[in-house]
DNA sequence: CGCCACTGACTGAATTGTCAATCAGCGAGT
DNA sequence: ACTCGCTGATTGACAATTCAGTCAGTGGCG
């Protein structure tokens, strides 16, 4: 489904042409979605304020994406898709140092790409109704598995090296909700902090739970 | 508001007597609303629903309590108080042992007063509209920073019995954020962990920040 | 000129909130 | 003890609104 939708030019305001090209103009929607469900949440969410951001008639988002179920969960598939890609990249440039792909893996959580307030915010409100909307957990359930089976053997294997016997998977976990934690506290806290200290904290977390192994 | 529902005996199930005390009716509300956020989300809760769990007309849901949007805030509120007694009372009993005092607030968290797969799904339903509705955060912010200071103040006690020289702060997030994460893998998660397991990854986190200083 | 993208009015369904009528319980008066 | 009448809980029908989804028709572009 996503994969359908090509990685044009982003920043494509203004100007457009009156008719658009089916892949641009299902972007563009995806786009007005996400700020629709950072602004308004899940609940209050409608077609017709997602049309009104993405400058078009509601009949040409259902035209596009048949309906708002599927418009939501395709939505949902993007950024899955979207953060999936944004942290296989990161390791994928690191040697097989572990500490060095943790460091990598906590830096692509809070690259631009992928962290911006809209995004966070969607997310969150998502989240909220994954627990009772199977459809959600299915569509970010792979990819959740394969990252954390990612933190779990680095985990793992910065615990052989200091000899230690904790379990990996425990210390990939609080990793893990270290991370989602911050991102949550960015939309939620009433007094939230900035990604600068977000990032710290979980790298502080990762210093903590490794130690030597973990020099960054 | 919350504070007028009574703390009367729980399990008033079956055989009520057709009309009930102005508190006893709240309160049973109350409950049925978190089942119903449980069972169907934010957005898909309905008084209709509500009503149908609590066994009584949806014209009776709004008599109690005005409007949908009161029924929701009162729910939380009560929840919030609800929280804050059981870890406020878990603490009071401890000596001045930072150490101990984590512990008890720790356990506090995983009571089943508090602890239950509804109420944590109630709190997951409602996290997600908190960024959207600031009224959800004025209901919980006062509680939460009193939250985060007694973890703050607890932190400190032990990074200086340890001569260590971390942001007690930073500690205190790492902490709060690995409890209510663990909270929200329970309801979301598509393999979820037991309470159990739950509990010991928090402990787990506290005894590797802590280390000595954290003896359980 | 044919194909899509596109619009906007319309429909049907769901849902919140109102309200007049009803009913249960209870205390006062007999 | 019995009844009357008051108070407040309770119901269900109804109004009003909001919103997803449909569709017939328009128009730009190749």
């Amino acid at each position: 489904m996503v994969g359908q939708v090509s990685d044009i030019a982003p920043h494509i305001e203004q100007r457009l042409p009156r008719t658009q090209s089916r892949d641009a103009r299902r972007l563009q929607v995806i786009e007005a979605t996400i700020e629709t469900l950072a602004e308004r949440g899940y609940s209050r969410a409608t077609l017709t304020e997602v049309a009104r951001r993405a400058k078009i008639s509601h009949g040409l988002v259902l035209f596009h994406f048949q309906s708002k179920e599927n418009l939501l969960a395709e939505t949902l598939a993007f950024m899955a898709e979207e953060y999936h890609q944004n942290w296989k990249g990161a390791i994928a440039g690191q040697t097989g140092d572990p500490a060095a792909e943790l460091h990598a893996l906590i830096l692509a959580d809070f690259a631009p790409a992928v962290c911006t307030r809209h995004k966070l915010a969607a997310w969150t409100a998502y989240w909220g109704e994954a627990q009772s909307l199977p459809v959600y957990q299915e569509i970010c359930g792979q990819k959740d598995g394969e990252y954390i089976a990612v933190l779990e053997r680095i985990s793992q294997d910065l615990l052989l090296r200091a000899g230690r016997h904790n379990d990996p998977a425990t210390l990939a976990r609080i990793l893990r909700l270290t991370q989602e934690g911050t991102w949550m506290d960015i939309t939620t806290m009433s007094e939230p902090y900035s990604f600068d200290v977000a990032r710290e904290t979980v790298l502080e977390c990762a210093r903590l739970l490794f130690r030597d192994q973990f020099p960054y």
